[in-house]
DNA sequence: TGAACATATGAGCAGATACTCATATGTATA
DNA sequence: TATACATATGAGTATCTGCTCATATGTTCA
């Protein structure tokens, strides 16, 4: 939108109190980057398996029948959000699920998702 | 990755374990597509707005310095995955927060990043 | 009814993204 | 040390997405 023209807001106070609830931009692209690293299926599905316990890359790559190369570029991703570690044992590196309070929110959206995808499907 | 070739495990237990843990990927893609529309940084701010209150769209594009369209378009998201709802009064509709359960994912991820936030940065 | 207004929607485009393929890096072991 | 192996990373590409702009739909009120 263009700085010069403006919606006039039909509300006023209602815009008001709007923009007092409203974050500032760097708080909100933080949240958006966060859910973003979870919104892709295949880091969901990386972040799922490794609720089992560490995993190295070969093992993701198997568990998810996509190449180790794949694997490696969001593995990269989700280190980067901090919702992963690493830990280098010999040839291997391993991949751990590094953050409870993630760990808390996924499984809350799931439950969610899980009561959603009861109520709107006849067949499971 | 093709389907002739397959990443060797290296620790077939393992695997075995994370297999048993994996969603089926409808419900993978339910929770991705959840996720996704928290994603986007603009989407963000409308839920976020809607936390005070009921909105019309002249007043979200207000608060926002959208264009109309824009914020449209993506309370057409919005309302498609039901994180919306919407009511028509005269020539204005009035948009909702519609999910309780997603509103305090919401605010939970929120206090997630705040911690972070207040973490990782010195100034604020 | 018709003019002005509020919102919705389609096409189009620029930027982002998730993979593949080739190659680099680093480790164990023959 | 040389080779094989495990993972990382860069470039390239097809697809997706969030906006703009033009236009359609639906409402109020003069």
């Amino acid at each position: 939108m263009s700085s010069f023209e403006q919606t006039v807001p039909h509300h006023p106070e209602a815009v008001q109190r709007a923009q007092e609830v409203l974050l500032n931009r760097d708080r909100i692209d933080e949240l958006g980057y966060l859910f973003k690293m979870l919104a892709d299926p295949t880091r969901l599905r990386v972040l799922m398996t490794l609720q089992s316990g560490d995993l190295c890359v070969a093992d993701l790559s198997a568990t998810l029948h996509m190449t180790p190369s794949a694997i490696s570029h969001q593995l990269a991703d989700l280190k980067n959000a901090r919702l992963v570690t690493s830990e280098k044992r010999g040839k291997h590196v391993f991949y751990r699920f590094d953050d409870l309070h993630v760990e808390i929110l996924f499984k809350q959206a799931l439950q969610h998702v899980e009561e959603r995808y009861a109520t709107h499907r006849i067949i499971d």
